[in-house]
DNA sequence: AGGTTATATGAAAACGTTTTCAGTCATCGC
DNA sequence: GCGATGACTGAAAACGTTTTCATATAACCT
């Protein structure tokens, strides 16, 4: 019925062996090889990429798993991934875990059974643990969040240098009750908040801080309640993207004035963080550079499996705007 | 090295049919059913699953081909698809064309090979034709954008409503001269427009609309343009969120206020639209329907191949806000 | 010329499963 | 008590490639 690698044999008058070095790069003369390609052309012949792999034990295909591609965080970097994959003739398999640790481990499991040649990681807590007690098969680099050090590559923002900047920019405009909203599942929402209370800490400042599910909705409801409190912060941190839009809305429900009432000051760059007013400060994330980054790390681990592990931190760009301007 | 389901079957003392059976669904008496399971908790057994789609003939795999994930209405429906196909123990494969013609026939192309169980597109217009002219070995289902009618199962807004829909609104609060700026590649954009300018026709008024490629950096020049010019529209109709949001950019760059100096009307509610002042008026996509019906759809296609082609029309949800309010 | 090396090709093995096919054993109906 | 039926199980074939291995031919060197 389909046609397959025999046929093509048949058609151009050769063994199945010219065929499969005519079309990869093997040894054929010119003569056999123009053969071949017209018999491919005359059958419409179309390789099989499951015998392929299986045979050459070489998937030729990355697995990227993230928390949600809803996330505009992870959208950008999942584009700068499968760019780079494809430009290197290879497929990607993108799984979202909700942050759900089961899910995190049952997409692991599949990685193994689908014989990745390697991993692209947004872990959580969990996961990172279990993935340095019991390293998978394949090599892994872990992205947005690097989890204890050591076991494997991985591309990162700075953090703490990111949640200090915006510490240090918000007492610069004059704020001092400034407190800090973090997710609860990431060690980058624990590293930005160590950077928070860090700089709190070194301006003589109380740090407050509180912890929330990392969603917009969920965020929308801890921030209403904390600034429907009397001794309300003046100014606030917010660790993602996500976060932020929901202390922004809460904001906006509860009719306060941004920066009047309540400074902001968040993480991403999202596209429409300039276009809501007064402008958004936020720490801009080199989403590309992070995707390209992380393949990076992983063809080199692939290339030499026993080299040292490797931790690439990035510099996230402060942009400042008027939700963080003071008067 | 790797452990193979020979391995088990000798560790269970059993054939490897019967560890195939037992770990599928096939007859096995309960005893051995868990003495395969035990051997494979023992040997650390992950089954190939290259070697399985080989065999039995079926990948798992559907493949989802978008102009660019990073585009809101993609990423959302992307979310449903994949959602839906691991419910149903299927891997995804997405793809960016960037509404390139070329890459869209490579992902085809690609896509044949990987021997998927079918695919989910949003073609452009060149692509819709030659998938016209020549189907593909595998079941396809249209998203967004169907293309000449009759030739696959396809799943669209109701373009032309939504387009008129939003006329009658600006023509409701008193707008006259409304412009429309809309995708060029796609035949989503075509329909918004036929039902701009026939609802334009309707009211008695002259329509006026430009066309530009789908992102926002060139819908912002091209709506700066536009609306430099001296007799510039009172109100601009925006074919999608990308070209809408330049269009904003366009409007605050050239210190327009909306809608004062010009009402803006556009499409899908992303979670921005409503934070950006005064609020844009949007036509809501059901996103997560349009994901679960493609995927309906192909199901459904893949168990009866011969049932005539189904075209699923959903309606959108005009979302009123401050931007296209007179006065 | 004669042997050595390089190059191109084909036959067949191999990749790790699932599935067919044939068989074993127990149960059943009469 | 005996053929028929049914439920499990194992041996081996099959899926469609790539890769080894062996061979043939051509090219090269002394």
């Amino acid at each position: 019925m389909t046609v397959g690698i025999r046929d093509v044999a048949r058609a151009a008058g050769v063994s199945t062996a010219t065929v499969s070095r005519a079309l990869g790069r093997g040894p054929v003369s010119d003569a056999l090889r123009e053969q071949v390609e017209a018999a491919v052309r005359a059958t419409g012949y179309r390789p099989n990429l499951s015998a392929r792999r299986l045979r050459s034990q070489a998937a030729q295909t990355i697995g990227l798993i993230v928390a949600d591609i809803r996330n505009p965080f992870f959208t950008a970097v999942s584009r700068a991934v499968e760019d780079a994959a494809f430009a290197k003739g290879m497929r990607v398999i993108l799984c979202n875990t909700d942050e759900d640790p089961a899910r995190e481990a049952m997409y692991l499991r599949l990685m193994e059974e689908e014989r990745v040649t390697g991993v692209i990681f947004a872990p959580t807590g969990a996961a990172a643990d279990s993935l340095r007690a019991e390293p998978p098969a394949f090599p892994v680099v872990l992205i947005d969040r690097a989890g204890p050090p050591g076991a494997h590559d991985s591309v990162v923002l700075d953090n703490p240098a990111a949640g200090a900047g915006l510490v240090d920019h918000l007492v610069g405009q004059g704020f001092s009750r400034i407190g800090g909203l973090f997710g609860s599942t990431s060690s980058t929402a624990r590293e930005r908040r160590a950077g928070y209370e860090a700089a709190m800490a070194r301006h003589g400042l109380e740090p407050s801080s509180r912890t929330v599910a990392p969603n917009a909705a969920t965020a929308e409801a801890a921030a209403a309640r904390w600034l429907a409190e009397s001794d309300r912060p003046e100014a606030l941190v917010l660790s993602n993207g996500l976060i932020l839009m929901g202390a922004l809305r809460a904001a906006r429900t509860l009719g306060l004035r941004v920066p009047g009432d309540v400074a902001l000051a968040g993480f991403d760059n999202e596209p429409w963080t300039d276009l809501v007013e007064p402008g958004l400060t936020v720490v801009e994330q080199p989403v590309d550079e992070i995707g390209a980054q992380a393949m990076r790390l992983l063809f080199e681990r692939i290339a030499q499996p026993d080299q040292p592990v490797r931790k690439v931190v990035l510099s996230g760009r402060t942009v400042l705007r008027g939700s963080t301007r003071r008067g």
